[in-house]
RNA sequence: GCCCCGGUAGCUCAGCUGGAUAGAGCAACGGACUUCUAAUCCGUAGGUCACAGGUUCGAAUCCUGUCCGGGGUACCA
């Protein structure tokens, strides 16, 4: 079936060229007032200029040349200050019904086929349990990967680690120190150690597994601690649907030389230089204000090196696509690395970073405040017991990466039946109830023959629009990268839902219009499921 | 100082690649369940889209400046 979309734009293409207008774009789009049509396009306002005529003028001009008659097209008005409007006939929206029910899978796009991507988030230090600052993180990075996933992508999910750094230091140091505490002896907390429960824990299954006679600054202080906050990171991941195809860990590139190697390279272009006792990186040379340190006086590289042969690596595995999603702290620190890589000659361009703005916890109303070293933050894994993954992952997609976030542990909790995700997942346990009772009674669109073009009523109608319009919206999502959007979209459909079931019964004496509506009400389920899944949300079938 | 993000209803936020009368949820008030699920629907009230200029036929949306909040500007990550 042809949309009606790109049907529009041709026709409309071709009606300025035989009226030997200048080319524009063109650009049509449903009005707020659906008085006026279910789309709209400026050109006429557009033309303008050029033809130095009246805009009304131009669009009745334009739309005397129109032919339109292989479109689904039952009227086109001209209103001020020079639209030009397109009423699309009921029956487009009939042959959509019969596409979605037809096909599953409706709304999944094309675009990323024979494409893989690569997308790296969560990228925690294993110091520590993932607290709600890295949900957001976790949720907008699989979220993404979903989106790319549904549009044939092939997707590899990447957290990337640092367990040779300092932080990591830090946490053998003080996992030894509460060891050396256990047994009673001598100990040294290190300053800026870190001081929450689950480190003594750690150190009494190190006293378990490795005995009392380990000496200081041994190496199981770190790897155990590790290895054990490892599993609890990838367990509470888990809990909120979210699985990793890869673990890359900084070390690697120190061991394969690709660190020393970068360094090389860089030096033979003269963007490295020694001063104070460091090495630097000559970023200035590049266009930017400052250089950055590469090596500390204390040997240690910072940052910076590690993450920028770790994204020369990913360049080298050729994927088409690369997406990292940071936090906002970041945002300081990518361009310089990928300004060093295009420095070497890389090619960045298929990078995207996806940067999201803080969450705020709120409590009784006071902020909290957040520190892993502190130990004293909300675990992912408390809120989850909490509210429930499906809570948690809708809170945090439904809102801008760009906007700052604040999460109410209250609200969340107390009021969690009325919580936006339930809004949705409702509408599709309607469904399910629908169609339960629809077989209870002898009736189901399976078995028998339906007729879409009964489904006439405004109710059904605007349902019908709406879901004609997911596909495009998943589209539109995969080119912004915001997945909010698809949330958005969501809670219009469940709403035009709502109002479907509040106005039209659906399992009623009329068996033709009781079938053409059970359709409709399956291919609601169709949309509100594959979005659903792509949220990583549940789809319930009873509430 | 400089850089990035935000400022929209009482609160939390959509809308921002310029369009016609600026929306939702929560909170408030008033209605609708002998009916396929009332976790729903309908209605009322609530706005100087931070402020000031500019561009345009048209600005919440684009540009400039100011103010406020968050983040960055580390030999922390």
């Amino acid at each position: 079936m042809m949309t009606i979309l790109p049907q529009l734009i041709q026709a409309l293409t071709e009606t300025i060229q035989s009226l030997g207008y200048p080319e524009k774009e063109i650009k049509l789009s449903p009005p707020n007032n659906p008085e006026f049509g279910d789309l709209s396009t400026n050109l006429p306002l557009t033309l303008t200029k050029d033809l130095k005529l009246d805009p009304m003028a131009i669009a009745e001009t334009i739309k005397d040349e129109l032919n339109l008659s292989d479109a689904n097209i039952d009227a086109i008005t001209v209103t001020p200050p020079g639209f030009l409007n397109f009423k699309i006939g009921n029956t487009y929206y009939h042959q959509v019904l019969s596409e979605i029910l037809e096909n599953e899978q409706y709304g999944r796009g094309k675009s990323g086929e024979g494409l893989t991507a690569n997308v790296e988030f969560v990228s925690a230090n294993p110091t520590g349990p993932l607290t709600v600052g890295h949900g957001r993180n976790a949720v907008l990075g699989d979220t993404v990967a979903n989106i790319l996933e549904w549009n044939g992508y092939d997707v590899t999910r990447e957290y990337y680690f640092n367990d040779a750094g300092r932080q990591m230091r830090i946490l053998g140091q003080s996992v030894e120190a509460r060891y050396f505490e256990i047994l009673g002896k001598d100990y040294f907390f290190p300053e800026d150690g870190y001081e929450g429960n689950y480190i003594k824990s750690i150190a009494q299954t190190v006293l378990d597994e490795f005995g009392d006679d380990l000496k200081p600054a041994d190496e199981q202080f770190k790897t155990q601690a590790e290895k054990a906050i490892f599993a609890d990171i990838e367990k509470s991941l888990f809990k909120l649907g979210i699985h990793f195809d890869q673990f890359t860990n900084e070390k690697t590139f120190y061991e394969n030389g690709e660190i020393d190697r970068f360094l090389e390279e860089l030096k033979a272009k003269d963007l490295i230089y020694e001063k104070d006792g460091a090495t630097w990186f000559r970023a200035t040379a590049l266009g930017k204000e400052q250089d950055r340190v590469y090596i500390k006086g204390t040997g240690e590289p910072t940052y910076r090196v590690p993450d920028t042969a770790y994204h020369r690596d990913k360049i080298n595995r050729n994927f088409d696509l690369i997406i990292d999603v940071f936090g906002a702290d970041h945002a300081d620190t990518y361009p310089d690395v990928l300004l060093a890589l295009d420095a070497l000659g890389m090619k960045t361009e298929h990078i995207h970073v996806l940067l999201y703005q803080f969450v705020t916890l709120l409590r009784g109303g006071e902020k909290v405040k957040m520190s892993t070293r502190k130990a004293n933050f909300v675990t992912m894994d408390e809120l989850v017991e909490e509210v429930g993954a499906d809570v948690v992952r809708y809170f945090f997609i439904m809102r801008s990466v760009n906007s700052h976030l604040n999460f109410d542990l209250d609200l969340a909790a107390d009021q969690s039946e009325k919580n936006p995700v339930y809004y949705l997942q409702y509408a599709h346990a309607r469904i399910c109830n629908i169609i339960k009772h629809g077989e209870s009674t002898g009736i189901s669109s399976d078995e028998e023959a339906y007729d879409v073009s009964l489904l006439v009523h405004p109710a059904e109608i605007k349902l019908l629009k709406r879901l004609e319009q997911f596909p495009s919206n998943v589209e539109n999502a995969l080119d912004s990268l915001e997945p909010q959007t698809i949330a958005n979209y969501l809670h219009d459909t469940a709403n035009q839902f709502h109002k479907f079931y509040s106005e039209c019964r659906v399992i009623a004496e009329d068996l033709p219009l009781s079938l053409a509506r059970l359709a409709l009400v399956k291919g609601t389920r169709t949309v509100l499921s594959n979005g659903l899944s792509l949220l990583g949300l549940t789809a319930p079938e009873r509430m």
